[in-house]
DNA sequence: TTAGAAATCACTCAAAAGGGGGATGCCGGT
DNA sequence: ACCGGCATCCCCCTTTTGAGTGATTTCTAA
């Protein structure tokens, strides 16, 4: 039973999306914010599968809490739900990891759908955001989310081949501390805390 | 009259067996070779009907040449003609769409009979290979090549998470050592070294 | 019935990997 | 001129892993 989070600020609105939520049996909403202040340790607690997030919000703005939860703990998926259909905004959210990006005059039935969407690895958005998605996407690439630099992908490329600290230092013609040095660098960035995970994520998310 | 092409590095063996053939009026061997350099452009050239391959060449080796030859020509039918038994090099050979796997100990009778066998779209092999397909097919439906226990199975799947041998113990209610031997029948199989390894190899590979 | 796998656990030893520091030099932007 | 990112290297220390051996139990198939 995937978990829930809600960061709205708009107390009605915020409390029939809880209602709502709940109401299916499928889902469970386990905490519910009128701010993104505590995105993070939130995130970090509850471990929740799926968050609502509007943007508009006094304090810290969804971008920002799109980040802090995405950098809590990636696998988390986040929906933004907002009025909002301005492609500043729109690339903000999606640059700093959202999932999907609903507007709020989209009915309720297709916010379910957007739930399963997301579960099954999916992107959903309405149609109009997402044309401009597909427009951006002749020059946006979003390939550096985890911002590595030309040299940590190096290392990482031979990494996820399976090769040991020495072989890598060895091919790149650098010292074996210098690996560990970047090999450190890279698992920061990728949120990972050791070689195992960081070549579980790299293939399993195919992130080159 | 059925056109042959010949990779062989013995040259007393690719002579003897030319001459077989070219002495067998039903047959003629266009083309000879010591190795599989130029398959390809061999095959393209000559549209061989058969192809007699070594496995153990210099260079590049037969099982790199039945995948040259069936990329550039699919209805060559190609014969494996070696002294190899195992069943590594016997599998990839077959995966790389070999038609036939003999023995270099089968008589040169048996040879003429799998000539016309393959001619006839069969498949020629020894018995001794035969069982050994045959046997593997029972297994191959759940993991394809690499023969592991459902154990195996269940502790790779956990590996291939990026999960430590601690994690996997306590997740699988069994002792950190029992894991380890686990791993280490793991990497025996996928012949790999490290977790790394069978990280990137499964993944790569798409074995699971 | 017995030989062989599968699964379980244990112990040793050495190598590899991970986490924490810190240091240097280079370069680009403010 | 200064700061930050990048790349390079070094040290210390702990934990994890790999490799080798060996043992027990259970279950199945020859």
């Amino acid at each position: 039973m995937p978990d829930f989070i809600i960061f709205e600020d708009n107390d009605p609105l915020r409390e029939s999306l809880v209602y709502m939520l709940n109401s299916d049996k499928r889902y469970k909403v386990v905490y519910e914010s009128n701010s993104c202040e505590h995105a993070a340790s939130l995130t970090r607690i509850h471990q929740p599968d799926i968050v609502l997030m509007d943007i508009d919000m006094p304090g810290i703005s969804g971008i920002e809490g799109v980040k802090l939860v995405k950098e809590t703990r990636p696998e988390t998926a986040v929906i933004m739900y907002t009025v909002f259909e301005d492609d500043e905004k729109l690339f903000a959210c999606l640059c700093a990891g959202a999932n999907g990006y609903l507007l709020k005059k989209t009915p309720p039935a297709r916010l379910f759908d957007a739930i399963e969407e997301v579960l099954e690895g999916g992107a959903p958005m309405n149609p109009s955001i997402a044309s401009r998605v597909i427009a951006s996407f002749k020059k946006k690439q979003g390939n550096q989310k985890y911002d590595l630099s030309p040299r940590e992908l190096e290392v990482l490329q031979l990494l996820i081949k399976g090769h040991s600290t020495k072989i890598i230092a060895a091919t790149l013609f650098i010292s074996f501390e210098t690996v560990r040095s970047h090999l450190k660098n890279i698992y920061n960035k990728l949120h990972v805390n050791c070689g195992k995970e960081a070549i579980a994520k790299v293939l399993n998310e195919r992130i080159l």
